[in-house]
DNA sequence: AACTATTTATAAGA
DNA sequence: TTCTTATAAATAGTT
């Protein structure tokens, strides 16, 4: 606009863009903020360059005329400014639902509410009780189950270890009398063999 | 600018303002446009007239700069535009917890997950059961005992009324046989009066 | 960043 | 509102 006319497309040199927009965006500022004063105009203006930097102006604060132009331009948008804020409402729409069931379910499987139920539900609610209860006791004896049979396999390893070192440290001497004081003084050996104490332990722990 | 210099003040003259106003916004739009061809640059421009009325220009999307604007001018607002949404973005994450302590919860309830609980964990579990399968068993023989109740309340009312009926249809009549054939016939004599029976029917249909 | 020849924008008038 | 026009302002190319 001096000198020369340039066209309005995008000017190839880098340095002379740069240029341009700086001597460029200085002006739009300045008749933006003329246009405010003189007309007693409500302006927002927001310019990023190439390069992402921002630049802003406003008349009174740029929200305030962003949201007042959102009210404006749709009033449907006033609370949905993203895609993903909407979609963050309705999985909270969906996330409240599930609370509500979830917390129904748990309070039915504690017991409680069941005023509100009839006799058909409070069976249901036995059985899934009961079916739950059966579980957690099989697991349980499962447990105390494989628990002793490792104490008894560690026992078996020691009780071995020690006849070995028995035998090295009296290699001609008669071993029954000592090897049995040696066990019986950790374990009494009629409780290594019974598989049964396993399960009647853990059902006296639990009931 | 031309013809006379004007100082950048309010124009007082409202006609003069007016025009002043559509003048000189067609020019901040046309040099608004420019920029952004020129050198590249993402713009948006709002500009409500004094009398309320919206005129823009962007770039590209309005709100596409503007949720830029917003992005790059406080993060910490990125997703928080309104105190509502904020709050509805709290409650979400809130709620987000509480499904994942409720899932936790139902699935122990059910008796799934038992394999990464302690022995004591289990027996809490089992405490918890119990006590749940305690109360659906209490509730549910209070409920087959108030509805026996209900009918030996029925079948003493009907019996009374039977008994009345007889006695105005055969006023001279011996009526100790017919009573005792109409009593029988729907309910034995020896069942109305036992409350333990109720419970037996309670036990015996869970058990 | 400063200069300056030109182009643009625009105030006032019609 | 639009057109005209004299002049102020903006700015492309240069330094």
């Amino acid at each position: 606009m001096t000198r020369q006319k340039i066209p309005i497309k995008k000017i190839d040199n880098i340095t002379a863009r740069q240029v341009t927009f700086s001597k460029r965006r200085r002006g739009l500022f300045k008749k933006a903020q003329e246009l405010s004063t003189l007309c007693d105009a409500e302006i927002a203006l927001i310019v990023f360059s190439a390069t992402g930097k921002l630049s802003e102006y406003a008349s009174s604060s740029l929200q305030e005329v962003v949201e007042k132009y959102n009210l404006h331009s749709d009033p449907k948008r006033l609370d949905r400014p993203s895609i993903e804020l909407q979609t963050k409402s309705d999985n909270f729409d969906m996330l409240r639902k599930k609370v509500t069931n979830m917390t129904q379910e748990l309070r039915l499987l504690k017991g409680e509410e069941m005023e509100e139920m009839t006799i058909e539900e409070l069976q249901k609610l036995e059985q899934l009780l009961d079916k739950g209860l059966t579980r957690v006791l099989k697991e349980k004896d499962a447990r105390i189950a494989k628990e002793i049979s490792d104490l008894k396999r560690k026992e078996n390893q020691i009780m071995q270890e020690n006849s070995r070192l028995k035998q090295i440290l009296t290699p001609e001497q008669g071993q029954s009398s000592e090897s049995t004081i040696i066990c019986s003084s950790s374990h009494p050996p009629q409780d290594c063999d019974s598989s049964d104490t396993s399960l009647n332990l853990g059902l006296s722990l639990f009931k």
